[in-house]
DNA sequence: GTTAGCACTCAACACCATCGAGTGCTAACT
DNA sequence: AGTTAGCACTCGATGGTGTTGAGTGCTAAC
């Protein structure tokens, strides 16, 4: 991950190391830490007394807050957010669970549909939270393929194939009855026309064609039909968001109450947000953290994000993340989904080479 | 709806007035509903007390409980199992529903692929509670046509089409660099070969190929990948639950404390348990009610769900339906699903006409 | 068979006292 | 100047108590 210039000044190390604690602390137990606890648990050298006025300070500094008087301290989102900036251990992943992470992808290597869902699962389960995940799309969509397969007299189905390896199939109904064999002769046709072109190359090429004749009616029927797929399929920005482990959130106690919880699964469908996030990713191409508050919609502001992207920068991209509660473990979920991005760049690169 | 016999003897006409009473304030309210308000609300020509005996009675039948000494009645699964066998109005759905569910049909005509879960939206929104559905899977998968389109030097995608309509994409790896103009030689082949047949059929087929030369080996090799394929299709019971409108769930009050909600997601992930009512709704053919503890996984005996099949019995049979808690609308979640498992049926219906 | 009357039950609610974890502050110590 | 012991203080959590009221079941009269 990228350290971006920290906006609060610097911390003392002592100061620095408690709020370390404080989180590690938290994140486990998710109940506020006070100072004799820290100073039992982590040989700080210093009494409770000292480890309060720290804690005071940090609190002024905004970086931690208590519920209410009589309770131990909590972070606040700045302070997981210095905490992710500056002082996380977000080195690489242990080897043995990269090697348990390759050894799963290897298990389905043959089905790449299948891959961006594997990402989500996998990363589920390893951070014990929500994992997401959503197809490698396009900025614009390439036809690699054009098929026509006959299903009925009048009915035909269309498949497309895009460079990326995503696949769309189309019904189309024709005027009149036709055979598979001039469906075919349309399909070779319109292959020819169309593939490894865009929408726009596409839709010029079509107008070219000669109208003329029952297959030339055909291929102009068709051709539209992919058009408008393509167009579609450009249209989309997020084709479709896999998730994994959503049960692991429902297990969080600060979700114990439902309607909390019904917030997680709102912002879920928040595609035009999601959206939003995975642009903002996909031109960094390194890890993003997006932690609580920081989220604009208000149904995002408990939980956190940690994504990144995966795929080719300007050709097709998508990303890969988990979601959980703001108290999450950032350095292993960092670490994981860094991993798990790299994982999928290889494997996409593998498909394009 | 098929109209069981009653196991329980048959109540008079008062008492399931009364009981069907409590059932409707109760499903719409989810307060236990008591003498006074009942006499109060629906007009019974009758005092309280009387009421209240014949509460007892269908106490003491089983059919409804109650939560607390001081609390009005609830209705027990018994209950609820009496009123929609026998008592309950699952009448054709009014006209204006039929209607706007055609509509919505109607926009995405075109996209087969995206009926099923279109059906179980449509279903969410309209009764407000999850719905579910199914693509349609045949019990032996047949084959309508194979494709392969090259990717990279060794590298190449696999399409098969199933006759439903399905669509499996397989990556295939290859000994040596191969040309399209080779793999679709293989493809031709291979779809004379296999279309129309079935596992054990496309096996014999391939086992007579010629496996001698480049093309032969490669036909032997993808041969074998479309198999693997083929049998894959076959063993997945079901393919996929496709659910929406788990949100309006999660507003029952029932589910307020979430360990209640995480066990009906937990519900929805056992594939074993659907399959196996899949399987039992799909011989019926007609719409199925299974009401909290008829359900023998603990974690479904708090919700109850409404099934009908679709496609053609004994080729290919999705389901589609509700899921909701036992205080549930049942009419309405009936009518619906009983209205939108007929329109599927159409619209499979044209596809294989 | 129906109904008025009534004693009874029990969850829900509000109130109160207790407790203890954890704080902030002050004064003493190094 | 920084650290620490000591201590008063705060406030959520816990648990006990009393009250209320919805709703029941039963009995006796109609």
């Amino acid at each position: 991950m990228a350290r971006r210039t920290r906006t609060t000044g610097s911390l003392d190390p002592r100061s620095e190391s408690i709020l370390r604690a404080v989180i590690e602390e938290y994140v486990s137990t998710a109940v506020p830490v006070g100072s004799n606890l820290l100073v039992a648990r982590y040989g700080l050298g210093v009494s409770s007394a000292t480890v309060r006025n720290i804690l005071a300070a940090l609190e002024s500094g905004g970086l931690l807050t208590h519920p209410h008087t009589s309770a131990g301290r909590i972070p606040t989102d700045a302070g997981y957010r210095y905490f992710v900036e500056g002082i996380a251990d977000t080195s690489q992943l242990a080897p043995v669970e990269q090697l348990m992470i390759r050894h799963q992808f290897g298990q389905v290597q043959h089905a790449s549909e299948q891959w961006f869902r594997l990402a989500a699962t996998i990363l589920a389960a390893t951070n014990r939270i929500a994992g997401l995940a959503t197809p490698a799309k396009p900025r614009a969509a390439h036809v690699r393929r054009i098929d026509l397969v006959s299903i009925s007299d009048r009915l035909a189905s269309l498949i497309i194939v895009f460079r990326e390896g995503a696949l769309r199939q189309v019904l189309v109904t024709l005027a009149e009855p036709v055979e598979q064999e001039d469906l075919t002769r349309a399909a070779v046709i319109l292959d020819g026309l169309m593939a490894g072109r865009t929408a726009a190359d596409a839709e010029r090429a079509l107008a070219r064609i000669d109208g003329d004749g029952p297959i030339g009616t055909l291929v102009r029927r068709v051709g539209e039909r992919v058009l408008a797929a393509i167009r579609d399929y450009d249209a989309t920005v997020i084709e479709e968001v896999f998730s994994d482990g959503l049960l692991h959130v429902m297990e969080a106690p600060e979700f114990e109450r439902s309607d909390k919880l019904r917030r997680v699964f709102a912002a879920l469908e928040n595609r035009a947000y999601l959206g939003q996030l995975l642009d903002r990713v996909a031109g960094t191409g390194a890890v993003q953290v997006f932690i609580g508050a920081e989220n604009a919609p208000p149904e995002m502001r408990d939980v956190s994000l940690v994504l990144a992207p995966y795929g080719e920068p300007g050709r097709a991209v998508g990303v890969v993340g988990v979601l959980g509660p703001t108290r999450m473990a950032y350095p292993q979920a960092i670490g994981t989904v860094r991993f798990v991005s790299t994982l999928m760049n290889e494997l996409v690169h593998n498909i394009d080479a």
